[in-house]
This record gives structure tokens, sequence and C-alpha cells, in this order.
DNA sequence: CGTCACTTTGAAAGCTTTCAATAGGAGTGG
DNA sequence: CCACTCCTATTGAAAGCTTTCAAAGTGACG
């Protein structure tokens, strides 16, 4: 649109691809010259702190991103699908660690390459600013779902938000432990598994196993989140860092 | 550091000027051809959903930025002093809405202008990634905040927080409200009050006046507020959008 | 000096947490 | 193939912290 390259940036990433099937879309970045990398389920992909060297795409699997306090409460800041990019940040370090979830795939290259393709490409440039606003956007909207939502509302809204990014599918795959649902709403696992029986019983969502959620009424469920951005906004591609 | 412009520099920018003082230090970004702008308490810079088109520099006063649930509940996001900038994005509408907490001087320029600067030094792509890193950062920050810590460690934070902006200082001007710190740190205007008082009566700080925080024991609070980064961080210029 | 807005304080209620115990499933070994 | 163990999820009951509802205190302003 205007000129402001990576400034202004928004709507141009590809396709609306949702992810949850593996290799869905074409790569957002190209990552010339990557090298793959597998990892088992809570392998890490960085720690905060660490040197920033290297940024992944995430090909297949689910990554969660986190803050620890001293005494081991933790921040889960969110999770990260296939097609997302991991390990980009500004500074020398990362501010937050990288975990897998699941088994992972991860496709990587190093962080001065990608600088130097975007340095020469105007349209690089506008991608990464947009997915790292996209970035802003949703921690913003988690930091109203945690300051200002009960218990029921802020499931809802990781039901919904989990709904939107895999293309507003109803059947819902939860790779992710109570634990990890927790301290990325702010809860115990408790009040979740809770919130989540209260859920069936109002015949909101099905539970046939712990790890598969099915929404029986998304409507209802997107009421109860009204912290999300309006559903027509498009699609958002989620990202990291 | 290395090539990757925008994306990794970091530490670039200038001294670590401290605000609250007013026209402290020189202007992050070059706004050329900039007009001003005066503003009361309570007015609005931009609103959450308008098109995005100028971005400000405060050089007098205190701005918020929040967010609103459909039936009212709010997130203040985060204050921003003179010397941040108002207004980024990379969409074409703001994310968030922008309100006067006391009178503020305004410095802005069109959206397109910065862009065009952006697009032409590499420099200036690079001071702005850093704004935006650390906006990442200190959104993730307060993430972890409003997640996992009781209402002592969070006013703790707030005041930590407010202090090492404005160079550590002990003595603290609160233009806010009780009811912008209350929906800034996700608790109720009482909360916050009883809180303040608790730590008055701890001898944690004093309160002469509702708008005058001193910090009697930084070093008590520093670790009440453990969630934000080690204090050997260089000063981190506070922004917006 | 009265009004208004904001802050502080008090008391009860409520929601989430904490502590404990009971299911459920996957993997291992007999 | 079944028993046993371990880990995770669910459920229950009591405790706790924050909120809600109310009222009193404080300061600015006309």
């Amino acid at each position: 649109m205007s000129a402001l390259g990576y400034l202004t940036s928004i709507g141009s990433s590809g396709a609306p691809v949702a992810h949850g099937g593996e290799g869905a879309g074409m790569s957002v970045l190209p990552l010339e010259g990557a090298s793959c990398r597998r990892l088992d389920a809570d392998d890490v992909v960085f720690l905060e702190g660490d040197e920033a060297e290297r940024v992944h795409e995430i090909v297949q699997g689910v990554v969660r991103l986190c803050r620890l306090l001293p005494d081991g409460r933790r921040a889960v800041l969110g999770f990260r699908h296939p097609g997302d990019l991991l390990g980009l940040c500004s500074g020398g370090r990362h501010d937050c660690t990288a975990e897998a979830v699941t088994p992972v795939v991860l496709r990587s290259c190093r962080l001065s390459s990608l600088a130097a393709l975007a340095e020469a490409s105007a349209e690089t440039r506008r991608r990464l600013s947009s997915l790292v606003w996209r970035e802003i956007d949703a921690t913003r909207t988690n930091l109203l779902v945690l300051g200002r939502m009960s218990a029921l509302e802020r499931v809802a809204s990781f039901l919904v938000a989990l709904s939107r990014q895999h293309g507003h599918a109803t059947r819902l795959h939860l790779p992710m432990s109570r634990t990890d649902i927790a301290d990325h709403l702010g809860l115990t696992i408790e009040t979740v598994s809770r919130t989540l029986t209260q859920m069936r019983r109002r015949g909101l969502i099905a539970l046939p196993s712990p790890h598969l959620a099915i929404l029986l009424c998304p409507d209802a469920l997107r009421d109860l989140a009204a912290a999300d951005e309006p559903d027509d906004a498009a699609p958002r591609r989620a990202w990291a860092a």
C-alpha cells in the first residue's frame, strides 16, 4: 500500500493457509540454505537469554514460547504451528524460551541470512514487519484476556483462537498439556479442567479425550471470547519469536 | 552488528535518556515536516480501528494505550512518556486506542513520511525495529505479570518499571488515576489502593499524596517484581503504537 | 462553604486456588 | 494377556485472595 515498506504492509502474506495439516503452504520466508532439525516433545529450541543466531520455520509439530519467574512460575506466551517462524528478534538474545510441545520438525537458517535477505528485499521486510505486528496484536489481545476475563471466558478465548488458526475448524486437537494451557491462560490445571468440564456440561463442547475438543456451539464460545478481533478479519497467520 | 539491519539492531538508540523531563533528548526519529498538537487530559490521540495515518512523538505529558471488551471492561496496555512514539503500526488500522492521561504535546508526521524515511535509511529501519521488539518484550513481561503475579507483586512491578523508565528515580509522580493503574494491572481500584496502603504500612513506599510515590526500599520492591528483566540491562526506552 | 470526583477503608461474597484423592491411559513386565 | 506403575486429567472440599458493594475521607473548584 503506502511506501511505509515493512512498516505498513499487512495483508501481504500469501493464501490464508490453515495449518494443522503439515506441509500445507509454501514457506512465508524463503529460507535458503536451510537445514533441518528434528526434536522430541519437550526438547528446547532455544532458551531465553540465548544468543539469537538462527531463525526456524516449523515444518511439523507444535512449539510453545514461555517465560519464567525466578521461583519457577511460568507464562506460556503462545503456541506456534507449522508455517510459523521461531527465533526472530531484534536484539542479540532471545527474550523467551521455545520448547517442543509435540515432536517437531524445524527448517532453519542463520538469522544473518534472513537479515541479508531483508536488507535486500523490501517485500521481505514488508512480510517480516507484518509478522511482528501481528505478534504485537496477538500479545495485546492476550493481555486483555489475562487482565479482564473470567476462567470461562479465557478458556473460550483459547479454543476460539485455536479454531480460527485452523480455518475455523470445530474439531480441535489439543496437543499441549493442561499445564501448558493453564500457564497460557494464567489459571491452574484444575481450573482449566473444571472449566472444560463445565463447557461440556453446558453443551458448548464435547471432549472425547483430553486432547480432543469439539466445538458444538462455536457462536456461543465466540460470544464468551469477545476479546478477540471481530471474526471478519482476514485469517491471521501466527508466527513466532 | 550483523547484517540483519532492522531485524537485529537493538542497542542502537542514543543515550539512555530518562524521560520525565520534557524535552530531554533528541527525537528518536527525525520527524521532518512535523506538526504539533496539544491535547487535554482524556483527549483521544487515535482510536482502535482508526485508519493509521500519522505517527506521533510525545513531547510532553503521558499517554495511555488501551483496549476494550464489548461490555466495557478495559485493559491499559501501557503508558507512554515524552520521547516515545505513538501510532506506529504495520496494518492500515490502529489495534488500540491512545488517550492523553495528562495534558499532552505531540509532534507528528504522516506515517507515509516515516515509511519513506525507513525505506531510504537502513539506520532508521534498525531503530524502528528495535523499538518494535522492545514493545514485544515489554508486552510479554506484562503477560507474565498479569498471568502469574499477586496484587502486591503486580503493583511492585508497576512501580519498579516506572522507576526504571525514569532513570531509577525513587520519587515517582503517578499522573494516572487508580482506575488506569488497575486496568493496567488487571485489578480493581480498591485492590490497587489497598495494596499501596499495605506497601506504605510495610515501609516499602511513602505516599505523600495519591499521585506521588516514594520508593523507600527499591530493593525489596525489585524482589517482589522479579518478573522484569535483570536490572543490569540497558535502560530501555519505552515507545508506543 | 457546598459540590463533585477520586481515593481510601470496611465487610461480605465470589471465584480461583490449594490440598487431596480418584479416574484414565500408556507402557512395562510377569 | 493381565497386573502393575507412572503420569496426566478430573473431581471434591476447604482456604484464600480479590472483587463487589458501601460508606467515609480528601482535595479541587466555583
